[in-house]
RNA sequence: GCGGGCGUCGCCAAGUGGUUAAGGCAGCGGCUUGUGGCGCCGCCAUUCGGGGGUUCGAAUCCCCUCGCUCGCCCCA
């Protein structure tokens, strides 16, 4: 075997899904458009730096994550594991924020070098929705309902939303100290994982799988008490925010997400179908990431959703939404007159709107219907040299019975337009 | 990075030490040299992911390796 392959976790997405990652596409740029949110458009590419900065070095994604290498200029580049650090990134680079409040969207790869599993790839794909420059809890709410509405309108069924606050940048550090303190007295009792965890990412101790680690955590100081009043105010109108919505919530004390650059709202949408990566979309509040990556202080809330899990999703749901796609019409051609005058006709049937397949295989006419009637199109269209003498072709309706009829382009295009694909009976 | 499962034709799949590697789907050719769907006939893996080894003999046993997959971790 020399022949080459993919690499680990790099997929191909052949023609029998692509209809359904459109629909999926189609179906987020609709719900963007109707909330008033512009794409934008990055590089794949980035410095490293920006990753290190903006994510956080202590991070899994950027401590073991990154596909990282050194360009011809030795820079050192990342190819993007998240799409949050560049929108933010370009966002500074091209000062939008002093234009205003900015509603953006982003989709595309993203690339982690992980074990790949269910629902888990190395290049992946996530559409993400940021909105710098805005601190009221109602746009955290508003964030996630469209979240929320787009994965109901795509018919995913059985989602959960878990929200936590992780309080402001100040409670945070303040309980990160209280946390590390008592990790430290209690070091000898937690789990290894959890122990080495203690000073590079403590927050996460918490939400560790180890029962004993769980039982001893009952003892220690929680975030919520480490919260200030306006971080509790806060996150109870988020809540409110959400019921007045009707949106379906439950609270997770655990709840800490991965990524340094988190305050206050943090949630998930997770699917109890999916295995072990169940997070559908996952996103938060990071008021401090602007001013980190060298802009002026911005508050910003945004998320992320998960394409091939969506997909996975979708594509185990009894009832596919997308149907597969018709062709209108089939062209057969036979002799050289024939042959010359059929891709002409095609041409113009595809101006008129239809969907047509041209067969240039120059094999005998029966096969050439064998094959227009495994295409699934509605008519084949049938010219050898008389036909083309007359300036006509043969119709033949390969899902009905009506009789075959003579006609010229115009004539052609009438009849195959009235009955376009996959509607109504026969002529 | 760490565990478990698996790897026979494009897809599904029988075969689990003995002489020629079932079958189905798809594909190709023919019956039907200008007419599809059905049917019938034929073709389609000197080879079982790759490499070593054991054996008179291996797809079947052993070792290594690659890949896929599920889980841990992490996250979308």
């Amino acid at each position: 075997m020399s022949s080459l392959q993919s690499l680990r976790g790099m997929v191909d997405l052949l023609p029998e899904v692509t209809g359904l990652w459109q629909h999926v596409e189609a179906t987020a740029r609709l719900h963007f458009q109707r909330a008033a949110v512009q794409e934008i458009r990055t590089p794949l590419l980035e410095v490293t730096e920006l990753f290190a900065r903006g994510i956080g070095e202590a991070t899994d994604v950027v401590g073991k994550e990154m596909y990282t290498f050194l360009d011809r200029g030795e820079r050192s580049c990342t190819l993007r594991p998240e799409g949050t650090a560049s929108v933010v990134r370009a966002a500074i680079q091209h000062g939008l924020l002093s234009q205003g409040p900015q509603r953006l969207w982003y989709g595309g790869p993203m690339f982690r070098y992980e074990r790949p599993q269910a629902g888990r790839q190395r290049q992946f794909h996530q559409i993400g929705l940021e909105l710098l420059g805005f601190a009221d809890p109602r746009s955290d709410v508003e964030a996630i309902a469209i979240a929320w509405d787009l994965l109901a309108d795509l018919g995913v069924g059985g989602l959960a939303l878990e929200i936590n606050t992780l309080g402001s940048p100040d409670d945070r550090l303040r309980y990160r100290g209280e946390l590390v303190a008592w990790l430290e007295a209690h070091r000898e009792q937690l789990d290894p994982d959890s122990q080495a965890r203690i000073h590079a990412n403590p927050l996460r101790v918490l939400d560790s799988k180890v029962p004993a680690t769980q039982a001893l955590l009952a003892g220690a100081p929680t975030l919520a008490d480490a919260l200030s009043g306006e971080s509790h105010e806060r996150f109870a109108r988020v809540r409110l925010g959400l019921e007045a919505l009707g949106i379906p919530f439950e609270l997770n004390p655990r709840l800490v997400r991965g990524l340094d650059y988190y305050s206050h709202t943090a949630f998930e949408i997770t699917s109890s179908q999916l295995g072990a990566q169940a997070t559908v979309c996952g996103g938060g509040r990071y008021d401090g990431l602007v001013q980190q990556l060298g802009g002026s202080p911005t508050p910003a809330i945004g998320w992320a959703l998960g394409l091939e899990r969506l997909v996975l999703l979708l594509s185990q749901a009894e009832q596919q939404p997308v149907a597969p796609p018709a062709l209108d019409l089939y062209v057969a051609s036979r002799g050289e007159a024939g042959e010359a005058a059929a891709l002409p006709l095609a041409r113009r049937c595809r101006a008129a709107g239809l969907a047509v397949e041209l067969d240039a295989s120059g094999a005998a006419f029966g096969k050439q219907l064998r094959r227009a009637d495994r295409s699934g199109a509605r008519f084949a269209a049938v010219i050898g040299d008389m036909e083309a003498g007359e300036g006509v072709a043969l119709l033949k309706d390969l899902r009905g019975d009506a009789a075959e009829q003579r006609l010229g382009v115009d004539g052609l295009i009438a009849v195959v337009g009235a009955r376009r694909a996959g509607e109504g009976p026969a002529a």
